[in-house]
DNA sequence: GTAATCTCTCTAGTGACTAGAGGATCAAGA
DNA sequence: TCTTGATCCTCTAGTCACTAGAGAGATTAC
């Protein structure tokens, strides 16, 4: 019943060092570990890890996990603030997307314009000089 | 003619250890000092600077742009090289929308599904705590 | 001359891991 | 029981592109 650090990496697909780090940011509780200080684990472990993968996946940040792990243990209490935790990582995605669609539309003019001829006419290099050009709040689009 | 840091972050939109940063990394050359050891700038620092940011602004990394700026120096040269970057960047970028997409489409479906009840009825916990589930590629998409 | 502002270097922190060193532990076969 | 090879341990440092702060020195305006 009780497994190691590798087999839960493998059952939740996580490298190990991740579980590690998880464990030290408090993500992962502490385990059960054998008389020479291995860790071992139960079924719990692997769905624990995979609430946490997932949300990931979705892009929600560790303290933002935190807080829907700890309300997953609270089966009466309302739902709101978990409702409320992924209206946020909506509009940030949404955002993200717009960001990124206008960054592709910039991106794509200049290749676009491309002559593949030489460096002193290139629309690639010349799009980059040019100073008349500024964006607002472009860092949450490029990451 | 010549300027301090400070002004140079000014008119460059960049912060000043940004800027040493730069320097530190070599996008930006090591420039003049006045006796006391203090930075100081001309014209052209103002250009390479609002280039680097432009460069940045697009999502290119560090390593791109400092070979963006050097064929910049060599207006004779192909830009087949900047162009092939530029494409690069371009496909990056179009992958990320893509991914961000799938993510917001599950998010949407997440968030329309939750009735505002009980955690324990609650499909954003529910959707999270889903093992049955799997995506591939998906570091691309939160970053 | 003096005060206010600016700048210097250096170190450390960000987020979410990832990699490696150097050594201990475990499970399985002989 | 012993050995071998795989796995595991902790700790430190590295990733990327900055950003923040300490403590000291330089410059500028009056």
């Amino acid at each position: 019943m009780a497994f190691s650090i590798g087999e839960l990496a493998r059952r939740a697909d996580v490298k190990i060092p991740t579980i590690r780090y998880y464990e030290q940011i408090g993500l992962m509780p502490e385990t059960l570990r054998t008389e020479g200080q291995q860790r071992r684990y139960g079924q719990p472990a692997v769905a624990r890890l995979a609430f946490i993968r997932h949300a990931r996946e979705l892009g929600f940040e560790v303290d933002a996990i935190r807080t829907l792990l700890s309300l997953q243990d609270k089966p009466d209490h309302s739902c709101a603030q978990a409702d409320h935790i992924a209206k946020e990582r909506l509009r940030e995605v949404d955002q993200r997307i717009a960001s990124l669609k206008a960054l592709r539309k910039e991106l794509k003019k200049m290749v676009e314009e491309c002559a593949q001829g030489r460096i002193g006419d290139c629309r690639v290099i010349e799009t980059l000089a040019d100073r008349s050009h500024s964006h607002k709040d472009w860092k949450e689009a490029v990451g």
